[in-house]
DNA sequence: CAGTGGTCTAGACCACCAG
DNA sequence: TGGTGGTCTAGACCACTGC
């Protein structure tokens, strides 16, 4: 039939969700192969190629080489969270950025800290504790291990001034993060540092990084009360 | 220098992340331009353009028609959630599931609801409730409106034996969405129906979806007490 | 205005893997 | 083993936008 007027990936990728979500193609089903369908639109393979694998990405499609491209019984939606610096993110809602260091120590994590970084019962980390505020109000408790044994400039850094989360983003790259979402109730200490009441539900992100398995750090971000994490799906 | 001997686009991209993070190239500062990189490795334009495309949806990399491609100051990382119909994320777990419906009824939803949904005051919802189970374990309570104006066929469906969730997942498609992760301290009625103490910290994931401006539903993802979201950075 | 990235094309080779 | 998607190429035109 007809098809697009307009060659370009996108509106061709727009036909074709079309197609899925009217179910002219119907779930699981085995939709046309590149060939056929730049033929049918009237473009290169390479416009096809490039439309059905955003929607591949998006989860409205699976292709596998020689089975094809099928609908996918279930699409799977992806939630992109963006997680930014905590300073830009406070900027970013128009608020005042306010940091305050807590307590800064080396010694020798936790039994479960240790394990998640992997780093042995004898090796002292740097903890940190700091309280990130927006327009004057706790926003955010940090509480972070920081492998010195990877990262030992940081024992120079003023972290006073720049908060360890903004340090480690610009001085200390990773290659692979794991990050948890969470809900906690608010121990003595958090409810003290983020002025809440004792036992009111926070979010708890909890996350860790590594440095081809060298253990960057591990922390723990307990934002305050109300706060909640958005986004688009 | 030399460049890669592969000419593929993941080696490519790999060779200038490296650049990215040892500094070769600062941060803030341009890079050259796809011309000159496909010279340098000695690959065609295309093949540089999707390295670099790549990079720059991860966030490293910011790019400008005429302005060229900067080295993101600020990395954003991005986080991707993978959000499936619950009966396979149990599944997916090994664990048993179960479903039982608590209640559906049909009636004018508060306020809020109202709002986020942007429908009038007199038009009645469906509003349904379920509790999702794991291996018999109370797991995610899920309580939720539903716009029957936009799918009235939903009266139709058995939610005894099929999950809202499920169902609209598989017979209402929707075109945009939004999601919103937060703590809540469990009420007297949660609490009871997820069989743990009052006020104990949960997590809460709610979740409105459209399909063209018509609001489709509304819901309220209530996991029981210990579950965590997790994924890789 | 001119340089940059964004995209499309036509053709080609290849890796993978279901039949 | 043949069909399918994955990718690379060389070239082209165009949209955007900083200068």
């Amino acid at each position: 039939m007809a098809a697009s007027s307009s060659h370009s990936w996108q509106s061709l990728e727009q036909e074709l969700r079309q197609r899925i979500q009217s179910r002219v193609w119907q779930r699981g089903e085995l939709i046309p192969n590149e060939m056929d369908l730049a033929k049918e639109f009237g473009c290169a393979r390479a416009t096809v190629n490039r439309a059905l694998r955003h929607l591949a990405e998006q989860g409205l499609l699976d292709r596998k080489r020689k089975a094809g491209t099928r609908v996918t019984l279930h699409p799977v939606r992806k939630a992109t969270l963006h997680i930014s610096i905590v300073r830009k993110e406070i900027e970013e809602r128009n608020q005042d950025y306010g940091y305050v260091l807590i307590a800064k120590t080396e010694r020798v994590p936790p039994r479960d800290v240790r394990d998640r970084m992997n780093v042995g019962d004898a090796e002292g980390l740097l903890k940190v504790e700091a309280l990130h505020l927006a327009d004057g109000k706790p926003f955010l408790y940090e509480d972070r291990w920081v492998n010195l044994a990877a990262i030992p400039e940081i024992k120079q850094a003023d972290l006073n001034q720049i908060s360890a989360n903004e340090w480690l983003v610009v001085n200390a790259p990773f290659t692979t993060g794991l990050i948890a979402f969470s809900a906690m109730n608010a121990t003595r200490k958090v409810a003290d540092v983020l002025k809440v009441a004792e036992n009111t539900a926070l979010l708890l992100l909890e996350r860790t990084t590594w440095d081809n398995d060298v253990a960057i750090t591990d922390a723990r971000m307990i934002y305050a009360d109300g706060y909640s994490m958005r986004t688009v799906l």
